[in-house]
DNA sequence: CGCTTGATCAATCAAATGGTTGATTAAGAG
DNA sequence: CTCTTAATCAACCATTTGATTGATCAAGCG
């Protein structure tokens, strides 16, 4: 896959939406993110509750900023991990785009069964798909 | 991978919501769903415009099927594929929960700010969980 | 300075994934 | 029945990924 498939050479690198998605599909970095939104913390806190070594949680927060949903500062020895929620939007955004067009496809569709229109009618409505 | 071990009982089998999101995780998959949502389609109307083959697609389709987010049904020899919204619809409900979270959060922090705090406090507050 | 803590880097390994080609099933059309 | 179309199944290959262990780096602390 990533591969372009177009010729155009627009698609080289995974985007943004790529790695968002692919970072959430996992448990492990789903419950990081959970952790998050009750505030920053640490690779030695997100850790600690899962019997994962802490080099592995390094690794899910390198995805997880990769995938621009959280960012990282310093304090001293300490980095931080933060949750950025705009990113989390961006993701909504991106689905509710889609869900809404099906939901109002839908929608339409019902109102034609419940009108009983005519069958010109349909068809010409009917031209959505 | 996908091992919960944690004891904490938060995510233990391979849920819906990890497929729903690999799934998403593929730009031909999102493209597929983006076709969805203007009306059903055959596993051949979606494999024409990508470049590759349909055997590819039938597998891409595969995965968003086990991942509930479309469904097949029987056409004769076609058999349409349909995208379920309230799918979509899940999945912003679990990131908004989060997002939600994190927002006030950073509401409660933003006013916190506007009292005159320094930055190294901010940091302290953080423990606010 | 040496020592401890927090975090990352590097090499490695098993398992999963995406894609291909080729064969096969299902349902109609001639 | 034979032929065509739609779609899936099956075997296979290249690449990637998650996780581990061991070493390394960075920043205080005694």
């Amino acid at each position: 896959m990533t591969r372009d498939a177009s010729g155009s050479g627009l698609d080289r690198s995974p985007d943004t939406l790529d790695r968002a998605f692919m970072a959430l599909a996992d448990p492990v970095r789903r419950a990081i993110v959970a952790r998050l939104s009750r505030g920053d913390a640490t690779v030695n806190e997100l850790a600690e509750p899962f019997a994962i070594t802490k080099q592995a949680v390094s690794k899910h927060i390198q995805v997880l900023e990769q995938a621009g949903l959280v960012t990282r500062s310093r304090d001293a020895q300490r980095r931080p991990v933060h949750l950025d929620a705009a990113a989390l939007e961006r993701l909504t955004a991106w689905i509710d785009q889609y869900r809404l067009i099906a939901e109002s496809r839908f929608r339409r569709l019902d109102q034609l069964l419940a009108n009983d229109t005519s069958p010109q009618e349909q068809a010409k409505k009917e031209e959505l798909k």
